[in-house]
DNA sequence: AACTTTACTTGCATTTTGCAAGTGCAAACA
DNA sequence: TGTTTGCACTTGCAAAATGCAAGTAAAGTT
């Protein structure tokens, strides 16, 4: 298998290191936005996202993210071809991430469109939106993965 | 010069991936923590750093980093040969991704060392202590560079 | 004037990413 | 039942990013 980012040897100790270890590529986090905030679950509809992400990218990223325990694998039970991708636990708890990227952004950029639905209450309470998402997400793909 | 993430062509119009299009590369999130967790400044000591970046990627990363309006650039009153970095408010807000990076580690692997000093108050008041941080921040950066 | 320190640059090897075409297998169709 | 289509990848090769080691230029020190 070809080598990448998260096979690497760590780098240091370090929490941030680590943690760019295993998602500080250019195309990890935007597998997990999809996951989080749009109903992609399939390997072509991860394909077909804006970004167009080259297909043994894809597949590499999808290898190493369930390596890493980030992501999870489940045969579609009504087509048999199709399988779908699911987050962890792990990976659900990377929503502030993503987000704070997202605001970060659309602070410094008006051009850039927050892609992740709905983030009004994100000034009010920025902890308590954290929570609502991941709780949802772990409804979603903890329970429709099997895991529950 | 070099080609890089920083200069590469917008992927999409998503916040996410613009914010990625900035600092999803394999070091530009570490040079930001060392601006701000720790007190380097200068090249020589951002090159001693724990993960040991090479001289020439650190370089490189140092001019897109500039050039995304991230860090700014002030030769040393002291001693000319050196030039010190410090953040722009830009730069500044991304103390909450480093820290949500941070602590998503930290809660999975408990091998990770907090590199970002005292996170007690963390578990408290996240906004807060992203707050404070960004507060401390600009007087140190904006007041030293000399913007203020 | 010689030596050191500091911030880089340069050349080349290795690794990662990107593109285009192809493969294998299950489902749908004729 | 045989063929075609859809889906999840794989493969081979080109381009770009990263890594390593050595070198350079300018300012400071002795």
């Amino acid at each position: 298998m070809k080598k990448n980012i998260i096979d690497s040897i760590r780098r240091s100790e370090c929490a941030v290191s680590m943690a760019l270890d295993a998602v500080g590529d250019k195309w990890s986090l935007l597998i997990l936005r999809d996951l989080m905030f749009s109903d992609k679950r399939t390997y072509g509809e991860l394909q077909a996202s804006e970004e167009r992400i080259a297909t043994n990218i894809l597949a590499s990223r999808l290898v190493t993210l369930e390596a890493n325990n980030l992501i999870r694998k489940k045969a579609d039970p009504a087509d048999s071809r199709r399988i779908l991708y699911f987050l962890t636990e792990k990976g659900i708890h990377l929503v502030p991430v993503v987000i704070e990227l997202m605001q970060w952004m659309s602070k410094f950029n008006p051009e850039a469109s927050a892609c992740t639905g709905n983030t009004k209450a994100y000034k009010k309470d920025r902890v308590g939106l954290y929570k609502e998402i991941i709780a949802d997400l772990k409804k979603l793909h903890e329970v429709k993965s099997g895991k529950v």
